[in-house]
DNA sequence: TTGTATGCGTTATCAT
DNA sequence: ATGATAACGCATACAA
């Protein structure tokens, strides 16, 4: 144990931990720290019942004498005892894990909702696993693989397509719900925001600054979420009497680069907004990029919109006016939704959709002089 | 085995599967495309082998005959048999995923990390699983409890603590390897970037520029690797003669906050330097926003050096100079040092330190005129 | 209130 | 080369 005093010297941390170490212990099968964990029938035997009572113990108490309780507890609490999950899984035919899968972990997004997600499972029993399939239908197999054995009890789809190639249609998925944004087959319920209000908000915001020549760069190819954005531009659009001019409505996949190209491309048709509403933040980042190094002032030539709020947006120069995700609360009602699937069986509700709040920061402003 | 033949006909859609179903045979539960998942005894039962031989059929095919073995393969087609992982890695006593523990999935080191480990696993018929911990040792405990039952062969953990709370002197974990930096306690192997000599080069190129005061902007409560970093930074000083003046060393916690206030509180101890060496790309996105908001020009007026190559780094304004993380690289490295440990029981070796690569970018330029 | 015994789906041992 | 069967750790129906 003096490695634990040298480690006590260096570092502070996690120093007297180690005094917890029982060392009085049962001199036979060392309760703790063995080689092998300890079983249903370790416990049973230092209790001196049987494995059913233990069992019941654990997860029926009220059935179990409140002496035998005591000792079961004492048992298990001298043992290390942990249930063994996988046998536990095996006999009940469902595990207690909610499986995530997710095209991409890196996804400014993506934790923000996990921890919703996480939280909202731990408090009810649930443990929360990730798959990260980078758009690959091997990688998607593996986890329907998982999914298949039992492994977990529910699906979460942090993507608008089942992401399991050509098993998708025969595969027997356990409950599941989307997040941010729907799933296109397989009639999943889903939990996100309100594209279509929030792009609205945002395009809103633009006209009344002034704006009417407003760029919209979406991106129709890679999230469905995003195709409903543009239809909050459009109505918009159309509300205020201005109608959508195809030349300044573009197309992209919601990633920076993608942001600068669209720049580039209105520059070199010279037909050039007031300002840009972006599908998403990544994009407006692009924008302001492209616009930046081309020598323009934003807001004061153009102004930029965004829509996720994502953590970088705050930090930009000029911060980025953009519509915000309640991204913990989107987790959080998925999980809930989840849940409830898999009590009642039936989806209490096909969609449900949270409201998204513009954020004002500085990227927006009225249009240039004698460029309106 | 016209039943095969069937099944020829309509492969892909489960929809005929259920024509399959050997109408000699037991007349209860019908063997294919119900609610339930095929077993090994639903395969065994259609090859009309035992489920013996099925089983050697999957994992040791040489031991069964050539005959057999495609009939056992036909009913696995036709039930779209998948082995239960869960009763598989009850009977082995371990399973074939691999956890990944980490405490911030958002940390913009992690997902690329994730891909190397991912793709090497894969490659050896391993899975990988993801838990998040936030920091938290509640959840870390899940985790634990999640190894207790040989839920997962091996651990890699993505921090430099391990997130087990009390519970980790006396915890028994599986064969594991830390990642990005090394892992305090436990005695675990590591896998992550030279971080002494990456902060040497970023030194050494701020020397060489002519910058002699550099203001390192550190980080020695978050990271162990961080610490490191400040090592290569003082041998460098010293190793031009310059010394460090410990006036411009200063101490955060690697966010982009945290840089930011370093150089608010540089400007009001009035003693500022002509470069910032950060100890990641946080925190030096944090001094830029903080210079620029004083409405300094980088690299014209200050020179900064960051730390990882972040995904953002390249799209900072001046795109940022700093140290690449093979990050890919180590995700694979230290996956294939865990399955060697998972095979062998032995670590070959205890630190694999990858060679950090020195990204020249717009951020750094000769000190201004009269600063130096 | 507690104990006995069965089965969840596998793999491995031992026969054949 | 193949089959019968025990065991992995647990939860529960049924007995006591």
């Amino acid at each position: 144990m003096d490695i634990v005093q040298n480690f006590a010297v260096t570092f502070d941390l996690h120093v007297s931990l180690c005094s917890l170490q029982p060392r009085d212990e049962t001199p036979r099968q060392s309760a703790v720290s063995n080689s092998t964990p300890a079983t249903i029938e370790d416990v049973a035997r230092i209790a001196n019942v049987s494995i059913a009572t233990v069992s019941r113990a654990i997860h029926t108490p009220e059935k179990v004498a409140n002496s035998t309780r005591l000792k079961v507890n004492q048992a298990i609490a001298v043992t290390g005892y942990t249930t063994n999950a996988m046998a536990r899984s095996l006999r009940l035919g469902r595990s207690n894990m909610i499986l995530v899968v997710a095209p991409d972990i890196g996804d400014p997004n993506f934790s923000n909702i996990l921890i919703g997600l996480e939280n909202e499972a731990r408090s009810h029993g649930y443990g929360v696993l990730i798959g990260h399939t980078q758009n690959d239908a091997q990688r998607g197999l593996e986890y329907l693989k998982f999914l298949n054995s039992n492994q977990a009890a529910g699906l979460i789809l942090f993507t608008g397509i089942l992401p399991f190639g050509h098993q998708t249609m025969t595969a027997r998925l356990p409950p599941s719900v989307g997040v941010f944004e729907p799933v296109f087959n397989g009639g999943i319920p889903y939990v996100g925001v309100d594209d279509i209000a929030g792009a609205r908000k945002a395009v809103d915001l633009l006209i009344a600054e002034g704006h009417r020549k407003i760029a919209f760069i979406g991106d129709s190819r890679t999230r469905l979420a995003y195709s409903r954005r543009r239809v909050g531009y459009e109505t918009g659009m159309d509300a205020a009497g201005i109608g959508h001019d195809l030349r300044i409505v573009l197309d992209g996949d919601g990633t920076i680069e993608s942001g600068r190209l669209a720049v580039e491309q209105l520059f070199m048709r010279d037909t050039l907004p007031t300002a840009f509403m972006c599908v998403n933040d990544q994009t407006a980042i692009g924008v302001m990029i492209a616009l930046k190094a081309r020598g323009y002032d934003i807001p004061e030539d153009f102004s930029v919109t965004g829509f996720d709020d994502v953590p970088q947006a705050v930090f930009m120069t000029p911060s980025l006016t953009t519509i915000r995700q309640p991204r913990t609360a989107i987790g959080k009602h998925a999980m809930a939704l989840l849940l409830e699937l898999l009590s009642n069986g039936e989806p209490p509700e096909t969609e449900i959709l949270l409201r998204p709040d513009l954020v004002v920061r500085n990227s927006v402003a009225p249009p240039a002089r004698g460029r309106r």
